[in-house]
DNA sequence: AACTGTTACAACCGCAATGTA
DNA sequence: TTACATTGCGGTTGTAACAGT
């Protein structure tokens, strides 16, 4: 990688603007006593007073720098300066094959949680491997490469499938996980202004990653998703999901969805100023399928929310850790999917309306369109024969993961969810090597600088059976009970009927291409480009993140 | 040489978590 | 228990340096 040595700042070169116009921890541009605060690049002058004050005093109590000092700095400024350019032991430089290596490594378990991922590269800071990544991404985003060397999607799922026994929901958190949700507020307004409840946020699907999902099987892009117009991904985890009222849950704990109501979608769908998927007939009719699904499974002595949440494609709730649903706050509505998935209840009687011809199911159309030698991404993903034998314990060289199979279960990052198009997009081709990096080496011009150029040649080519098999197989072992439970008339029905209902909503091409539509018109930013055929390039999540850190 | 696009880097911002009086 | 301060984190932005045209 490129390195540039940026010129120390000389005093007097900061500009008048550079003081004082930050907005300090006191909000104001000024310290506690009123000092106008310095902001913008950091001098030598600065570096030095910051040092003696550390050495004399240790980290910490950042806002006494200023005080002690006079330093103009804030103590988070003074923080920042300190741990990520001052202190002891700094690895500057480029970053080794070696640390690239690990930090795709990283970043597919942990997603964004750059301070967690720079414990393992010692040395190295946050804003580092931070600043790395987002390059890398661009850079991989333009030349249309996966952002994931081969073997590290599969490798990762094999150590969760085998990480622990929490592995399996705390996946499936992952895969879920809300950080994907991003819609924008307005939706999140004009339905709480309807409805005036904000729900339990994770029953709802992730529309958006249905639609990601749709796009992602159906298309080579890597990932991209819709941004979030939160800049802050914490908030956006607080983000409820109102889209129903769930008062009018009945005493069986099943939502009427006939009584969402409509003015709500009339105004999501004026918020994006066009006619969107999100429109009362597409949601009352979606869910309506779920409630009837739900109650001609006779669910409602189980908890049928949780039921739909987990079966829905595994994809979207809008914030759920699986690793802790235990800890959850309760609701009548939620509880462990595996009470469900384990319930008695005949699944053939879980045969819903949704399970039409027509709506088949998400994955099962997916399936389908994987198989249509028409399509046009086959192409893309055909892979060779012997490939599709091969099974997650079979692929990859794990041994790159072994430093960090003890650690899996720390790295449970609800934030960071298996992306839906990004697990079916990501996978690395059979037999690749984990240890590679998917990246050719730097390219010396003509002027003999080094150029990081990327293999476009590299084409990760999932089979698409085999793959969500083990995918599901991987992440929810409990529900894939067999290796062909999306066959139809196989005899596992209800794992199909599971999935099927549960997908069935979200599983029209139309339907997806729409809401992208509706996204794409309802940012108020028109240099905003939303993205949704799968995850976006600037914020992808993690490969797959097994638990939490807690 | 001028311009444009890209890269690498530094720093800021807002928020949440944690600590403390 | 609560209010406030501090710390930590991740996203975003700004910009210098560089590459290509």
């Amino acid at each position: 990688m490129m390195r540039r040595m940026k010129k120390e700042i000389p005093d007097d070169m900061l500009h008048d603007d550079q003081i004082g116009s930050q907005l300090n921890d006191e909000g104001n541009g000024t310290s506690a006593c009123g000092v106008v605060l310095k902001k913008g690049p950091w001098t030598t002058a600065e570096d030095d007073i910051l040092v003696k004050y550390v050495k004399k005093n240790g980290e910490g109590n950042w806002n006494a720098v200023q005080k002690q000092t006079g330093l103009l700095r804030c103590g988070k400024s003074c923080r920042l300066r300190w741990a990520n350019h001052l202190r002891p032991h700094l690895k500057k430089g480029a970053f080794t094959e070696e640390e690239e290596r690990l930090i795709c490594e990283l970043h597919a378990k942990m997603g964004n949680r750059w301070a967690r991922m720079a414990v393992h590269l010692p040395g190295r800071t946050d804003n580092e491997i931070k600043n790395y990544w987002n390059t890398r991404i661009k850079r991989r985003h333009r030349a249309g490469l996966p952002l994931y060397p081969p073997g590290i999607y599969q490798a990762t799922l094999n150590n969760q499938s085998t990480g622990g026994v929490n592995g399996r929901n705390k996946v499936h958190s992952d895969f879920l996980h809300k950080k994907s949700f991003n819609m924008h507020d307005t939706i999140f307004d004009c339905l709480k202004d309807t409805q005036g409840i904000l729900p339990y946020s994770a029953e709802l699907p992730d529309i958006s990653d249905y639609g990601n999902m749709l796009n992602g099987f159906d298309s080579s892009q890597y990932c991209s998703f819709v941004p979030s117009t939160s800049s802050n991904p914490k908030r956006f985890r607080e983000s409820p999901m109102p889209f129903l009222d769930f008062g009018c849950i009945d005493r069986n704990g099943i939502y009427p969805f006939e009584h969402v109501q409509d003015d709500a979608f009339d105004k999501l769908t004026q918020s994006f100023g066009v006619q969107s998927p999100l429109n009362p007939g597409f949601f009352s009719n979606s869910l309506s399928c779920y409630s009837h699904s739900l109650k001609n499974g006779n669910f409602s002595t189980s908890k049928p929310f949780e039921a739909v949440k987990s079966e829905l494609p595994s994809l979207q709730y809008p914030e759920i850790d699986l690793g802790s649903w235990g800890t959850s706050p309760p609701h009548p509505l939620l509880d462990s999917i595996d009470d469900f998935i384990k319930s008695p209840t005949p699944i053939s009687t879980l045969e819903s309306d949704c399970s039409s011809p027509q709506n088949s199911g998400l994955l099962q159309s997916v399936l389908h369109q994987r198989k249509t030698p028409s399509s046009s991404q086959n192409q893309y993903y055909d892979r060779s024969s012997n490939s599709s034998t091969a099974t997650p314990c079979e692929r990859d060289d794990l041994s790159a993961w072994s430093m960090y199979e003890p650690e899996w279960e720390d790295y449970a990052d609800p934030v960071s969810p298996f992306g839906a198009s990004s697990i079916l997009n990501d996978c690395p081709a059979v037999g690749a090597n984990i240890n590679s990096l998917d990246e050719q080496p730097p390219v010396q011009t003509d002027n003999g600088n080094m150029v990081k150029s990327e293999n476009i040649d590299h084409v990760w080519s999932p089979d698409s059976e085999n793959y969500i098999t083990s995918l599901l197989n991987d992440t929810r072992p409990d529900l894939v009970l067999d290796s062909d439970w999306y066959e139809p008339c196989s005899g596992h029905d209800k794992n199909q009927s599971i999935v099927t209902d549960a997908t069935s909503m979200f599983q029209e091409d139309q339907l997806a291409t729409d809401y992208k539509h509706m996204t794409a018109a309802g940012t108020s930013n028109p240099s905003q480009v939303w993205e949704f055929s799968s995850f976006g390039w600037n914020n992808m999540p993690a490969v797959c993140q097994v638990s939490d850190l807690g």
